[in-house]
DNA sequence: GTCTATAGGATGATAGAC
DNA sequence: GTCTATCATCCTATAGAC
């Protein structure tokens, strides 16, 4: 699926000296992360990324807004990679979800409150003008609460009780990390993680259902 | 606190009629919601509002940041309305949360999912970058915070724990009303409303601390 | 307070040499 | 694939007449 110019011996997408499509990439993500899409110029990207206009548009010749979709993907990969990582290192689906509002917290706090969500920014910046883009944010957060339902189901929970329960833990973290970045404070997240256990540990004991 | 250049006989500030510098308010708001900072032009809002590049330099003579930061908290105030409103009307806070969601919910449709958050969009696209408008989102979001934390205490929740629920559903509803704009799907918030009713259903029991 | 005109710079995108 | 030069357009902000 991805093109590499480069051979690479291992068959694998090192860090070590990533071409520059990969570095292109990167540097958008990053970029359009901290400062939305219409906030990030394409020359600001090029000079990040260590590499010309003509390289950039050689690679995107949809320009930005192809850019901005691959940007969102990357963003949606290495978070999910980052969810799984840390769900199957806990024991219990409780536990998990506090461990992801913690390593978002330390994310946030180790970037100055600069690095929020990968796609949040792109996404909204542009919500009902460029179609492909919030298709891409739309599929990222389908993604992300596909990994969580499953966990949750692992963990014994209903299939339609765990599809409700993912989609609200991916919102919440959301919302938590959107408010702990705008207020420069890791506690929304922080309570985010605590309340969040509460509903799971209350879910796992097939407890007070959502109509009383 | 409001220059008001026109006589306001009722002493209020109704929607008849209003003067240049609050049009030019209300459209910066509107689109600075749907477009972001960057993405939403001081033309465009002068040409919204009927009003010229020049009225607009008059009333805010701090630029466009300091449009942005009035436009902010407008969004803040009117959000605050709805949500004292429709928490006045409701039985119990689990009932008003499950109303506000479908508030949400309904104005996202109504606006073919355009009107989301009215403090997110703007503030995302600044987060390190202009800290007038970071701190006018942040104190939003605290407000917002206060009314649904009063309204938990007046149900009978103690003040730590009202504080915290505050936090998780302010910050549920952001990520969920976040996730439905993009997913363009108004069950991410219909979702949360149910969840959140049920944590709140349990602290109400005053069962299942968060350690456990 | 309202309006027009314009300065000064940045933007997305393209062309074409190498 | 990489690089530079450039076009046409847009932007924020200002100046000054009315």
């Amino acid at each position: 699926m991805k093109t590499r110019t480069r051979h690479d011996p291992a068959g694998q997408d090192q860090d070590a000296t990533p071409g520059t499509r990969e570095r292109i990439v990167r540097a958008a993500s990053v970029l359009m992360q901290r400062q939305g899409y219409d906030g990030t110029g394409i020359k600001q990207i090029s000079q990040e990324a260590g590499a010309t206009l003509g390289s950039v548009y050689h690679f995107f010749p949809g320009g930005k807004q192809e850019l901005a979709v691959a940007a969102v993907r990357r963003g949606d990969e290495e978070f999910a990679g980052i969810l799984r990582e840390i769900l199957d290192g806990e024991p219990g689906p409780a536990e998990a979800v506090v461990a992801v509002t913690r390593s978002l917290a330390e994310g946030l706090r180790a970037s100055d409150w600069l690095d929020g969500c990968p796609v949040t920014a792109t996404a909204l910046g542009t919500a009902g003008r460029l179609p492909d883009i919030q298709r891409a944010a739309s599929s990222a957060f389908a993604g992300w609460e596909g990994i969580v339902a499953e966990m949750l189901r692992a963990a014994g929970i209903a299939e339609e009780e765990a599809a409700d329960l993912a989609g609200m833990v991916v919102c919440t973290l959301e919302g938590a990390e959107l408010s702990a970045q705008v207020s420069r404070d890791e506690r929304p997240l922080l309570v985010a993680g605590e309340q969040l256990a509460r509903l799971i540990a209350l879910s796992l004991r097939g407890g007070l259902p959502a109509g009383s």
